[in-house]
DNA sequence: TTGCTCCTCACGTCACGTGAGGTGGC
DNA sequence: TTGCTCCTCACGTCACGTGAGGTGGC
């Protein structure tokens, strides 16, 4: 069992939740029904919290605590997790760009006389063969 | 004279700018107050819109009318320009990694067979010797 | 039964757009 | 002067948190 299955696990009823993160049960209930936080539900009607939603029940109560409201509340959420995605992206692709900039530098050791390696940037990279001066 | 200065220059008088976007100037006027747009001012006193900031009062304007109020749009402004950011970078990014990826094929076919060249996924870029046969 | 849950309806507060009213400088 | 600007104060509307009131299932 992964650790993300204890994290969606829905084992937190509201009553439990509004004493965890100290807010209303009502406004519990109206984040369900503006679909801002929705639990699981037990086969009786019952809603049960995960420890995921719990945490973006903090996110939300503060985000709510500066004065936003619950449509501008879903939205922020959303573009922080968009920009959180792409600095990831950001980072792994800075990694492998180091990597190849690597590569290209150990592979130049061992090119022919007639191949030229010119870094640009940090990163970026070009590779060209001079024109032999015989020809000129 | 670049572009940006002409985007940037402060030329619309707030009756202009109310006219151009269909927004009460009281409404112009709060959105300065709590900074959410904020022109130049002449030495009398006057707002002076730039084309920029009447193009930021058309995305505050599309917020709005969804039901987000203003502390919510400054956040959500920001962060839609840091996931603009992001995005260009993790462009860049890729352009460079291509270009990393076709130096080190170029470059490949130049190197001596003791050397090989192994790519990962589309990007990433590993290179090893192979150890000598003759010492095992 | 008791304590919990569900739901809807309603009220208070606050944010925000809009307007009035009075002022001053091109 | 006329038309624009500035400002503050105030009102109406709406979103949202909180509570009451009545219901049903472990």
């Amino acid at each position: 069992m992964k650790m993300e299955d204890f994290d969606a696990a829905p084992v937190f009823a509201i009553s439990v939740v509004a004493q965890l993160t100290g807010m209303h049960p009502q406004t519990l209930r109206q984040y369900d029904r503006v679909g801002l936080v929705t639990p699981q539900r037990t086969s009786g009607g019952g809603r049960r919290y995960s420890a995921r939603d719990i945490e973006r029940l903090r996110e939300i109560q503060h985000l709510s605590g500066e004065g936003i409201g619950l449509i501008g509340v879903k939205r922020i959420l959303d573009l922080e997790r968009l920009a959180e995605e792409l600095q990831q992206r950001v980072h792994r692709l800075e990694a492998e760009l180091a990597e190849a900039h690597q590569a290209l530098g150990a592979l130049h050791q061992k090119a022919t006389p007639g191949t030229d390696v010119v870094l640009r940037d940090r990163a970026a990279v070009v590779v060209w063969r001079r024109p032999p001066r015989s020809t000129l």
